[in-house]
DNA sequence: TACCTAAGTGGTAGTGACTATCACTGCGGT
DNA sequence: ACCGCAGTGATAGTCACTACCACTTAGGTA
């Protein structure tokens, strides 16, 4: 929705988030996020620290900034079964949205990268925390008109909730594992783990 | 281990600590969160703005701190029912730290207002979200040794995680409720709500 | 009882994340 | 050709947090 224009100027912006980004994500993972300070980051990225408070409105947005999160909710909404267990649309996006996230070599990199400084500096872990907290919500609202009384809301939540503490486990694994596993078919063990041992039909993993 | 000689000095320390963290959580119920600064939670309390920052390493401690999490990882290992499904023993701890804590109705009170900020504000959401998640690694390494093997210790992690994802979404209920719901019914109704309508066996209670 | 170590407290001067406000430049639509 | 605004930069601030300093006093010891 952002580049219903792709005019220039949204294209230069599009560029120099990344070019930050990067630059962030490198340092941070050279010489570690605390020792690393915004003014490092904007000299290496050649801009002004200004500049990099006008794309990422917090340090730690350096790292933590994607639209995975939107995806996933997006996914879990455009689920074609829309008659399955609630836990089964969720897992089944989240499954997809990870296949698709892992599809190329050089996003991979990047994502474990960014995963590995998540997991170990503390500030980075409890905002990922917070952000997975907020895409629960997000899911919960996306579908919320399905669950209007309040019975039928807590369960979604913690349905959801769930899901997400699923998912959390398995992409700490994942990287412990340094990607070289399959990180779909760690979300989908991780879901069996906790709701049983009902593997996912096909027809459950939405988009793929 | 800190209260074994019970000393005047000892005393002295956690009162001070008492005082600050009042006039802290009264202070942002009040104002706000960001709108109170640490210089105006040490005047309240009638101390330095140095000595605060001894006793609560960062701002966010002033709400959060509490050893809530020690009592509910004792509880699991010391759980009677040891040969119990790992969900039933965790969700069982949970349930009995919440009655133990919703006890006196003064101790309510103060948690339900540090609740609601830890809700609505962003930093201390985070920070808390993060808390959950260590008090995961401190179960998963409390009951390490009965998990050797990397499946099972993977396995263990996603139970424990999905059993914090239902204690945090029975919080915020509660919370919404304004404690005037049953907290330990409340965890019981989401661990059922994700793991299947089995009801836990009172013997599962770990500790009343 | 006199003494001594260390815990608890306070002051000062920092660092670094983040904000408010100003001015400047160049793309994009009229 | 021209205006408007998005993008960028510099300056000066606030505030969380951290050494590093000195002072007081509790708690054990000679």
């Amino acid at each position: 929705m952002a580049d219903q224009h792709s005019t220039l100027r949204a294209r230069r912006r599009a560029q120099t988030q990344q070019l930050i980004q990067g630059h962030a994500v490198r340092l941070f993972a050279e010489r570690g996020y605390d020792a690393t300070t915004v003014n490092d980051v904007a000299e290496a990225a050649g801009v002004s620290p200004m500049t990099v408070y006008r794309h990422f409105p917090t340090k730690e947005d350096l790292v933590l900034a994607d639209q995975h999160g939107r995806l996933v909710a997006e996914r879990v909404v455009a689920a074609p079964a829309a008659d399955l267990p609630l836990v089964h649309r969720i897992g089944g996006a989240l499954i997809g949205s990870a296949a698709a996230l892992t599809g190329d070599d050089r996003g991979r990199e990047f994502l474990l990268t960014r995963l590995r400084l998540m997991i170990s500096t503390p500030a980075l872990r409890a905002k990922h925390l917070d952000n997975q907290y907020a895409l629960q919500q997000a899911i919960i609202d996306a579908l919320g008109e399905e669950a209007a009384d309040p019975e039928t809301a807590f369960h979604a939540r913690a349905a959801a909730s769930a899901c997400l503490a699923a998912l959390h486990t398995a992409l700490v694994r994942w990287a412990e594992d340094d990607g070289r596993s399959d990180l779909p078919g760690l979300i989908a063990k991780a879901l069996a783990a906790v709701f049983g041992e009902s593997p996912l039909s096909p027809g459950d993993v939405a988009g793929r």
